[in-house]
DNA sequence: GAAGCCGATCAATCATAGAA
DNA sequence: TTTCTATGATTGATCGGCTT
């Protein structure tokens, strides 16, 4: 029969997820651009260095991203709220560290 | 069921503002390559994506590694040739084009070493 | 002023990795 | 192990911008 779908076998075989530190930053620059999460060529760059991965892999991870996150916003919901916080938290402690600091020079 | 965008200047950590933006409602347009079949009368207006055969995918590349650009004459011939529409491969060599530049800009030196596999 | 190209993106799908 | 879901990659086709 029509069992010509075997496109090629494609190298998408050898499929391997990113780390979990690099899903991380992927995440973290997406939800913190919700609004327009498309990260520039010199952006995707940064990405890619940080991730250890390559400017294509990134522009898909965004396109998958973006696709996927539209595509059923609910269901992305409890992360969404998950990096949301996170990059609260993150926010506080610089400020927190800058009080501190700044306390801890004045006698 | 949308929430009422309350609280738009106040960043409120414990509530999930899930704003919906404009990249959010982009919608593309269906593919023009509608093209009713010949005998479809399926209610099947358009397949949207056409699959193309290997057959069809092996030519293209064949005239892809003669010529990186098309000639309209050239373009029409193999239109007709594998039963596509010119935009088809016309597009298709556009596609091919930015595949190429793409490895040629990757498939070169990968930086980090990886000589220790095997 | 329509037509082709480029670069980025979309959207559907494939094939696999991983969770259940 | 088997089934189902999450995810990276591929690709025909679209969108906006620019050139011919």
């Amino acid at each position: 029969v029509m069992i010509l779908r075997s496109r090629f076998l494609d190298a998408r075989r050898k499929r391997r997820n990113f780390s979990k530190q690099a899903t991380e930053i992927l995440n973290e620059y997406f939800y913190s651009h919700l609004s327009n999460p498309y990260p520039s060529e010199e952006a995707k760059e940064e990405l890619a260095k940080k991730c250890s991965i390559t400017v294509s892999q990134v522009s898909n991870w965004f396109g998958n991203k973006r696709i996927r996150y539209k595509k059923n916003i609910g269901k992305f919901q409890e992360e969404a709220n998950l990096y949301a916080a996170k990059t609260a938290v993150t926010a506080a402690h610089a400020v927190a560290a800058a009080v501190q600091n700044n306390q801890t020079n004045s006698p | 069921e949308d929430k009422d965008p309350a609280c738009p200047s106040e960043p409120c950590p414990s509530a999930g503002t899930a704003q919906t933006f404009d990249w959010m409602r982009v919608k593309r347009n269906p593919p023009k390559t509608a093209k009713v079949s010949e005998y479809g009368l399926l209610g099947q207006p358009n397949p949207i994506r056409t699959n193309f055969t290997t057959k069809q995918l092996t030519e293209l590349e064949k005239e892809f590694h003669f010529n990186k650009y098309l000639t309209r004459a050239r373009r029409v011939e193999i239109a007709a040739t594998l039963e596509l529409n010119e935009t088809q491969v016309k597009i298709w060599f556009q596609n091919r084009r930015m595949k190429q530049k793409k490895r040629e800009k990757e498939g070169l030196a990968p930086a980090v070493a990886s000589r220790s596999a095997k």
